[in-house]
DNA sequence: GTTAATGCAAACGCTTTGCAGTACA
DNA sequence: TGTACTGCAAAGCGTTTGCATTAAC
């Protein structure tokens, strides 16, 4: 359902895609979750925990419903509202981003720290490919500092029919 | 609610914003409507007019109930449904963009023929501004012909904080 | 006259929430 | 032991849909 693609500068490691990413940098972004945690006074939950670590298993784009399967599949029981509520976390922390492909429900995304990239959509059979482009992120910039707009995050999708659709 | 903004050359008409647009332009606007309704066998009910009248009248962003309301406040009754089911023909003819800015309902905006912008959503004050930027477009044109990617259509969404409130 | 469109209200699907019971710190 | 968290089921909310009626062509 996803490829990942760089076709510029990689800001930071190349490897990502599928469970690649390796185990230090895993625990950084664990232990940025549990900072969060203990600075807001909340609990690491079993629960909790196990949303995360699934979540961390992997890079691609998910929804919320796909984490309650894969850890039932685990014989792990977390409610749904369990996962939007950690998912919440996720989110203000940064270690998640949450994406809207012009389909209802959303679609979750683990990025890793500090790292970024925007979307092609494919129209026809959905795939979604990754990139990161410097050009791009440089002229945004630019557009911002014209307003004199402070950006937190940006999310370019740009939809269209991928090269294997328009060889079929 | 909404500023509308250039910062770089723009490709049409300078007067966008508010009910400004030349009369020929929204007639030929409407033409297109027409002309993709006979082609399809579709007919032009009283209802359907009037919601796009009503569209038309202004560039704004507006939400599909906010349509029912200001047609209503004009003693032209229309039903949610039916207005649905207009937006989705005018998203069909490109007259008609949907957008999502982070909140649960969709946006829609009335784009005029052959233009594009993006934009920057303020998370402060929910204030929504547009832009144009042909560097900005060729970099994208760049990095589809690169993924050989047939594009359709982009949406590019900057987040963040407007002058206005970095002030305050 | 035929075909498509409307309005209503119910259905939908994802997401959120209130609340009583549970578990972390 | 106190506070936060969980699960459940119900509610929310924007949007879509089935169907009987109405209107365009």
């Amino acid at each position: 359902m996803t490829q990942q693609n760089r076709n510029s500068p990689a800001p930071a490691s190349a490897e990502r895609g599928g469970h690649a990413e390796g185990p230090r940098k895993a625990a950084d972004e664990k232990q940025v979750f549990l900072d969060y945690l203990a600075r807001q006074n909340l609990k690491l939950t079993r629960q909790r925990e196990a949303v995360v670590n699934e979540i961390f298993r992997d890079s691609g784009h998910f929804e919320a419903e796909e984490i309650v399967q894969r850890l039932r599949n685990n014989r792990v029981r977390v409610s749904r509202a369990t996962v939007y509520r950690t998912l919440e976390l996720l989110k203000e922390c940064q270690l998640v981003e949450q994406h809207n492909f012009g389909t209802a429900q959303s679609y979750y995304e683990h990025v890793h720290l500090g790292e970024h990239h925007d979307h092609l959509i494919c129209t026809q059979c959905g795939n979604v490919i990754e990139f990161y482009n410097q050009r791009l992120e440089d002229v945004q910039q630019e557009i911002c500092s014209n307003f004199g707009f402070e950006e937190t995050h940006h999310s370019l999708r740009i939809f269209g029919v991928c090269s294997k659709c328009r060889q079929s």
